[in-house]
DNA sequence: TCAATAACTGTTATTGATAACAATAGTAAC
DNA sequence: GTTACTATTGTTATCAATAACAGTTATTGA
């Protein structure tokens, strides 16, 4: 590759012309820049980011952390961070953890090692280590954003859905429909949105006179297998519940799954709900009534944040909180 | 961030050293080195990528352009990358492109700017300016790897499903349970891989002493809503098709939503099979009869076949053909 | 005991850009 | 004609590492 010495020699000015000519055009005189631009052009000269890199300390890289890519939470998040960051030049290392706080830590380690200029955490799962890991990228001043978690004591950016008001929402909706006997499956409480989700719960039934029983709780992993694992057990033990309330749409999945092989009919004989709306949700039979997560909003806004707190040279510190919205489709029946 | 020059003066030694326990460590005795490991982690030491690109000209990033990471077919392959990569040291940046050839061309600019090692094209349409931006990278020397493409004419690396077999395969399956007339929902067969599928079809008919009929083939642009337009095309020219060979799953998700909406139950009226296998087609109702193709695979083969070849320095020239799988669930069943 | 060799360690140059400061030329004002 | 200023361009140092080569000990064998 052709370097900028080359292209000043060529032109007959220094290299610092040429690299005045790329980076601050307006120093440079009208005349000497095109000719510059004229020879960098046939020559395929292209400045050298590591070089560039090298100099100003910044790599305009940004990594994004999550625990695999393969579940449909994911992808319009990743989306959503890179269609901002190419806006403003910046591209975006990607790494899945798997949930592993090993890997995870050993990735942020590769990343300080890149000098990439922050990072954002999706799905950071929230447990000692973690807390710890984010205490350390912070106190190292890399700036930081987190999406879909919150960490209670640590002062971080992040970006969430107001998970009280979905899971609220989404249970007055049942209960509108006539539903008083709702069980829930709940994705794992230790995390703290899911403790806010089951919150929202409760206040909707208690707004409605309904009696709360913590039995009525089943507690899986997010996936759909557990969904589906968790729906036998709920559905061993009782027989009578009108309607689920799910905590994510995969694990909705796992009830559909269930239910088709139990003969049981969804909606007439069951409703369902859940949170996240994932590409696919509207396709399952019956399409899927869901509290719609603004994804590709969140990585959008967790990169303008990121992005913008790096120019500024300091640590992000902003909160955003979006709303849920209801989309309701067909999973969800009046009862009788 | 603390540099080879302190760590090498706390240690007493000479940055050479320094550098030598991290990239050569037999080359150092074992007291030197243990004390400069010590020292290292104490000051939270890690050897600066950007420096070390500068110098040796590799920048252990590789680049993965897809059209959208949204489009369920690429998740599974940004995973089988990213975890091939890593084994590696390597790290992806990943880009979206929308199958806008600008996009395209500046994400390749972007990559040769920043040094990337190599780059993994997945999804590239395969008009004439991706084939002449294609023998543009391939001239400049950047190894590159095709993923579920390849470009007649262009000499590149490229892993694929073998296309003729799996569309044979379905098309044969159908004809095995009794189908004789098969409408085809296809993807533009501007594409070569396509174009495959086609003769595949066609090869199973003929084997079957079936007629081929060129009006019997719908072509859409592998989105839902074509798969859904498609199908209604296909179904107010003729209403006696008692199959369907979807080429992508997406869009027979497509024509599972028509059915619904016109009350053509699958597979009692109607058998479907198509191409993909993506993550919840087996949450359709009924779960969807496909060809898998190993997404995991070719996104783990690429990187191994993009890798191997950027650290013996050459050009990869492997093509790599994968064969599908039959996934026989629910939408396809025996004519009368 | 001394030369030859092996095992370590050090010195200096280099990578390709930008930062900081220096210098020059040209123009306007007095 | 000199000064002051602006616009433009140039020189040198710097960033943090590795490459290439040079040196210094320590060890071995004749």
């Amino acid at each position: 590759m052709v370097n900028i010495y080359e292209i000043a020699k060529k032109a007959g000015v220094s290299h610092m012309t040429v690299s005045r000519a790329f980076n601050n055009p307006e120093l440079v005189s009208e005349k000497t820049r095109n000719k510059i631009m004229k020879i960098a052009n046939e020559s395929g000269y292209r400045p050298s980011q590591v070089a560039r890199s090298m100099r100003t300390k910044k790599t305009n890289y940004i990594g994004l952390i999550l625990p695999d890519i393969i579940n449909p939470f994911f992808p319009e998040i990743v989306r959503g961070v890179d269609d901002y960051a190419r806006k403003d030049k910046y591209n975006v290392i990607l790494a899945n953890t798997d949930n592993d706080y090993e890997v995870q830590a050993s990735l942020v380690e590769m990343f300080l090692s890149r000098g990439i200029d922050g990072i954002i955490l999706s799905g950071i799962a929230g447990g000692k280590k973690d807390t710890e890991l984010l205490n350390n990228i912070i106190k190292k001043g890399i700036p930081t954003v987190l999406i879909d978690r919150y960490i209670p004591d640590v002062n971080s950016s992040y970006v969430i859905t107001d998970n009280f008001r979905a899971a609220y929402d989404a249970t007055n909706y049942l209960v509108g429909l006539g539903h008083e006997r709702i069980g829930v499956i709940s994705s794992p409480q230790k995390i703290k949105i899911f403790q806010d989700r089951l919150r929202g719960y409760k206040a909707a039934l208690n707004d409605n006179d309904i009696v709360f029983r913590d039995e009525y709780i089943f507690e899986g992993d997010e996936s759909i297998s557990s969904g589906y694992k968790t729906a036998k057990n709920l559905f061993t033990k009782y027989d009578d519940f009108t309607a689920i309330f799910a905590m994510c749409d995969f694990m909705a999945f796992g009830i559909y799954k269930y239910c088709r092989e139990n003969n049981i009919i969804i909606p007439d004989d069951l409703s369902v709900i859940s949170i996240d709306n994932i590409y696919t949700s509207a396709f399952l039979t019956p399409p899927l009534t869901t509290m719609s997560q603004k994804k590709y909003e969140m990585g959008y806004s967790a990169a303008k944040i990121l992005i913008e707190s790096i120019k500024k040279n300091k640590i992000p510190d902003t909160q955003l909180v979006l709303k849920a919205k209801l989309i309701e489709r067909q999973s969800c029946k009046k009862v009788k």
